[in-house]
DNA sequence: CCCCCAACTGTAAGCGCTTACCGGTAAGCG
DNA sequence: CGCTTACCGGTAAGCGCTTACAGTTGGGGG
């Protein structure tokens, strides 16, 4: 038997209020917990509530209390096509995602997710619808420009992942310092090397910039020779990490005593090529990594890393924002503290030497 | 120079309008390409959208003309922690994910993403709130009950991905049956093996049961010798594989000529306990899969499998629901065809074998 | 048994935006 | 030069829900 009074399409809390013989003030209250109706009156309307399936509007819901409960995140999709190479970066985006919807969850919101391709035109529309429907925004790496953010921030609340603190904008990062400056004071003064070499990532990177900056630094406090610049530059893939090895060795140039690379998957790279031109790591070369990605432990030797907290990192994101829409006041520049990984490929000897373990933090998360 | 107008926080059509020396109408109508507003009007709309930054309002826009733009995606997450096991089948929901989401995006979209642990209770309550923010509603196998399934289509449009057609929702699945009859018409006749089992996945999954069949009705025709049951019962992962061949080999069972796994996931544990135990692929025993993971080209021997257009199955999702909330109208389930992918764990040699490429097909996508 | 007060319930006013409808203006024609 | 015809732009009515405020009901004390 077909439900009598559903004459018209959509559902509203009218039906539900002269199903349950209450007004329409009633029904709200029920549904949200407000004031304190009766017994019989709260019963009656969710009676109707479940005869009739009905599901609140969220959009009259958010225009009528000014919360949407919903956060957008904007990232880059590689694009199109999955190539095996991309498993790790979109599993680490993903990671981070995951991160910002479990503690979005916690607070009954919900996460728009929009992805852009790296060859979309007008990314900056796409990140104002998304705008528009949610109450702040996450961005991730290098989505728009500074401006565009600090524009973005005049409107929403904007929190940037990884990137450098715009104005206006709220960022959340892993420290990346603590964690550069761990892993080479480990390689110079814990195994002594002499001679370090840099495998940056792509220069416009934050990321990048800020390791590059402690890999120098805390060489230089050592006294150990570095080399950096272009002869060393990657760009976060393996293929560009094995390029940097296969050009410094077709030069005759005379690899450094440890190679510290801007990521776990050039590391990973440089770990290959290492090994088809038949020179051992570590015992002649060690080899770093950085993020500390699922492989990194299954790697022969197993990589030597920096392990980053992409879900804490997707949570403190989401959490700063939160903080942000509902007291109005937020960090600016969110920190969280990464860990070295101790593994064999810096010259560590088999099972995990609980050596310097040095679990550098810097502020709490949660 | 802070702007003068900006007393209140929140920037309205209102503030627009009046910036522009023009009615809201006017503004609504600049921004939607309605009607044909003189050129000088428009141009003063611009401008002062431009300068004030103006986003307007996503709730309201959808409160007013019934559209909100936006689908929800309801998944289940791997609890918590990500084992690596779980890599695999994280990657998988993200790239049906990642095809909703290009897909809703060509139609001005977004992706509302709620994931749900295993262990959560709620997920009635969960799926309600963002049915309530959503147009429309996908979801990924086994989320809720058929029941609430079909309630919920009282309410809004909704898409299930490979689960059994549902009273009142629509369904987009891959052709199983095609792709299974094609595997084992391959290994039956091209390869003359006479004796074949079925290693299965999770008995409750839709897509098992249709594997099973079609494996079941394949052999039949051929005449040959099949093994299926509670002692070739896996689980889709690669430890559930495993474990199946090694009570068998530890109970002295003869193996059969060929294994057909539920997954490739299944298959490389398959791969695995074989190889422990010095049984060599393809030689002795032909092992298949199914899916296609990226790894399935990395194995050893390289993976024969079915190869499921994930990303084509998230669009058409979309695209599914997205005629159905424009015209009403929409399929009640959708195939998508799949891929034959023969490499060589069936037995064929070297370079991928262009013998039976049998690319079956149901129907068409877009 | 009636009155008064405390609770609870109903009425109505918006939230910001779209759009039907109507008045006003400018261009076209006689 | 006056009137008709098109168009443009403005006014106002909601979309479904929350909530302040007013109204109503029920119960306890005098």
């Amino acid at each position: 038997m077909p439900d009598p009074k559903r004459l018209k399409g959509p559902l509203t809390i009218y039906d539900v209020a002269s199903r349950a013989g209450v007004s329409i003030a009633s029904v709200s209250r029920v549904l949200n917990g407000q004031g304190s109706p009766r017994a019989n009156t709260r019963e009656r309307v969710m009676r109707a509530v479940t005869e009739l399936g009905f599901v609140p509007d969220g959009a009259a819901r958010a225009l009528s209390n000014g919360l949407k409960e919903v956060v957008g995140v904007v990232f880059r999709r590689g694009d199109e096509t999955l190539f095996e190479d991309e498993d790790e970066s979109l599993l680490f985006i993903d990671v981070i995602n995951r991160g910002i919807d479990v503690a979005a969850q916690r607070r009954g919101f919900d996460v728009l997710m929009s992805s852009v391709g790296y060859t979309d035109q007008n990314v900056a529309t796409r990140v104002a619808a998304v705008a528009g429907k949610a109450d702040g925004l996450i961005l991730h790496d290098r989505m728009i420009s500074a401006a565009g953010i600090t524009r973005l921030a005049g409107t929403v609340p904007v929190v940037t992942l990884a990137g450098t603190p715009t104005r206006g904008a709220m960022n959340v990062r892993c420290d990346n310092e603590s964690g550069m400056r761990a892993l080479v004071r480990h390689l110079a003064v814990d195994h002594g090397y002499r001679s370090l070499a840099y495998l940056s990532g792509r220069t416009d990177s934050p990321d990048n910039k800020a390791r590059t900056k402690a890999f120098e630094a805390e060489a230089a406090t050592h006294g150990a020779e570095i080399q950096t610049g272009p002869d060393w530059q990657g760009n976060y893939s393996a293929v560009g990490g094995a390029k940097v090895i296969d050009s410094q060795l077709d030069e005759g140039r005379k690899l450094p005593r440890a190679i510290v690379c801007a990521n776990d998957q050039t590391a990973l790279g440089v770990m290959h090529a290492l090994a088809r031109r038949g020179i051992r790591v570590p015992a002649e070369v060690a080899v770093t990594g950085f993020d500390d990605v699922p492989v990194a432990r299954h790697l022969h030797p197993p990589l030597t890393t920096v392990r980053q907290p992409m879900q804490e990192l997707g949570a403190m994101a989401f959490d700063v924002l939160y903080s942000k829409i509902s007291t109005g006041k937020a960090d600016l520049d969110s920190v969280l503290p990464v860990q070295l990984i101790v593994r064999e490929s810096c010259g560590c000897a088999g099972r995990t030497a609980p050596t310097t373990q040095a679990a550098t933090a810097a502020q709490d998360g949660r």
